[in-house]
DNA sequence: TCTGGGGTCCTAGGACCC
DNA sequence: TCTGGGGTCCTAGGACCC
């Protein structure tokens, strides 16, 4: 029995969500900037349509947005991981297996559906979560994950197929048509650099690369392409990940809000970013054998000199302790900071990563210590979640944060926060 | 003036060992 | 004059994804 995979991706997700509490932006072109409000990262059709291209940078089209009456926002990042949770929960009803792949796209195990029709079972996906959540989605169902993101790609911008493309109903003829009218760039594992050496060899479309050799591809790209050509052949060779493994490197950074000269407050950003990439460490049970902290200024500005530099700092133990990391990340800072530099931009990584369960005992360990570090942290997180994010926090992290990004354009967080919660008139 | 953030995997090449 | 070969580990860099 073959596989049967449903992807299901949202569409245009971060401008849709927008749109569900506020519903005067249907129809009308609507973009959502990166932190800082930096770049393009959404756009609705209308400002796909309007040639905006994704990654652009906010100042370069602004001139052309006022002309079009283009709506940008801040991301919002609250509501659209709750709203992505809402989608999630909903699409697990559909399967017992599913992998979340990403903040708007899972894939389905449709095994044991096929008395439901899968054509069908995917519009019923569709409408619940139109109804349930009012975001627009596609689905595509295939034997293979690249398969079914392509067909989903399929359904996203061919009308005929209403939202559901199911590779299992087309025709191999039609299969053969659809991939010869497709770039091989619509890919998935196919990115700008891969699909110019293709180009070059002569590999143009879809279907020019299912019918590439494996050994050539394999030679001139990397076991990854010759998967990608299996997979497109209907071969599977990327399964289904339901436990999400757990992360082998934490990273958390942000270009700052303005220029910033001092290395103090460098040093708060640092101890910031740290605190957060300690929480994300903490919540999968992990522990950190080593930081890494890097600094940059704007390479953009070229004319400014320049000063790009990070450094690892193993640690005596693995922690997950946020005053100990933070310690260890102001220690790279002090090594790493040259004055005179006008400062973009800093970031932290955690690396060797082990599972707390994995951590060896030694002779000298502080048990009173290191339970009391570990009440100490279940606090801090218990108290952050129950009350927002920073609630409870360092001295280090700096109480102005002067640095901290823009994000002027910020919708309320309709859904997780109380008093930014809609409110609903009758007349 | 203004250009995101967070991940993964693979390969090549050097160091080192026997 | 002649100067091995193979394995492993690590790191940097590149490519991809959303």
């Amino acid at each position: 029995m073959p596989r049967n995979l449903a992807l299901i991706d949202c569409n245009n997700f971060y401008a849709s969500c927008e749109r569900v509490f506020n519903p005067t932006l249907e129809g009308k072109p609507l973009v959502v900037l990166s932190n800082n409000d930096g770049c393009v990262v959404a756009r609705s059709q209308e400002a796909k349509d309007l040639g905006i291209k994704m990654g652009v940078p906010w100042f370069q089209i602004e001139g052309l947005a006022k002309r079009h009456g283009i709506i940008a926002f801040s991301s919002n990042y609250a509501l659209y991981a709750d709203m992505s949770n809402r989608v999630m929960a909903i699409l697990a009803s559909f399967s017992p297996s599913q992998e979340v792949y990403s903040i708007d796209e899972c894939f389905l195990d449709l095994a044991g559906f096929e008395r439901r029709g899968f054509t069908r079972y995917g519009q019923e996906m569709r409408s619940a979560i139109k109804r349930w959540v009012g975001l627009p989605v596609c689905v595509g169902i295939a034997p293979t994950k690249t398969l079914a993101k392509l067909v989903n790609h399929v359904a996203k911008k061919r009308p005929q197929f209403d939202g559901v493309c199911n590779y299992n109903d087309l025709s191999t003829d039609e299969i053969d048509a659809l991939m010869g009218e497709l770039p091989v760039s619509e890919v998935w594992g196919v990115g700008c650099r891969h699909s110019a050496h293709l180009q070059q060899i002569g590999i143009l479309t879809v279907r020019d690369l299912r019918q590439a050799s494996p050994k050539m591809i394999r030679k001139q790209f990397s076991v990854v392409m010759e998967r990608t050509v299996a997979e497109l052949n209907g071969e599977p060779c990327l399964a289904l990940e339901e436990m999400a493994p757990a992360k082998k490197q934490i990273m958390s950074s942000r270009s700052f809000g303005r220029p910033v000269f001092a290395l103090d407050e460098l040093a708060e950003s640092v101890a910031s970013y740290m605190s957060r990439a300690a929480e994300k460490l903490r919540r999968q049970h992990s522990l950190a054998g080593a930081v890494q902290v890097y600094v940059r200024t704007n390479p953009f500005k070229e004319r400014d000199p320049q000063y790009s530099h990070g450094m690892i700092l193993p640690l005596a133990e693995p922690t997950d302790d946020t005053r100990r990391l933070v310690a260890a990340a102001i220690i790279v800072l002090r090594r790493l900071y040259r004055p005179g530099f006008a400062y973009a931009k800093t970031g932290v990584m955690l690396t060797e990563i082990i599972a707390a369960t994995q951590r060896m005992p030694t002779l000298f360990d502080d048990t009173v210590g290191m339970t009391r570090s570990k009440n100490l942290m279940h606090a801090v997180d218990r108290i952050n979640q129950a009350y927002g994010r920073g609630t409870i926090r360092l001295a280090a992290e700096g109480l102005d944060q002067h640095w901290k990004m823009r994000a002027g354009r910020r919708s309320p967080s309709f859904t997780t926060c109380l008093a930014e919660i809609p409110i609903a008139r009758a007349i």
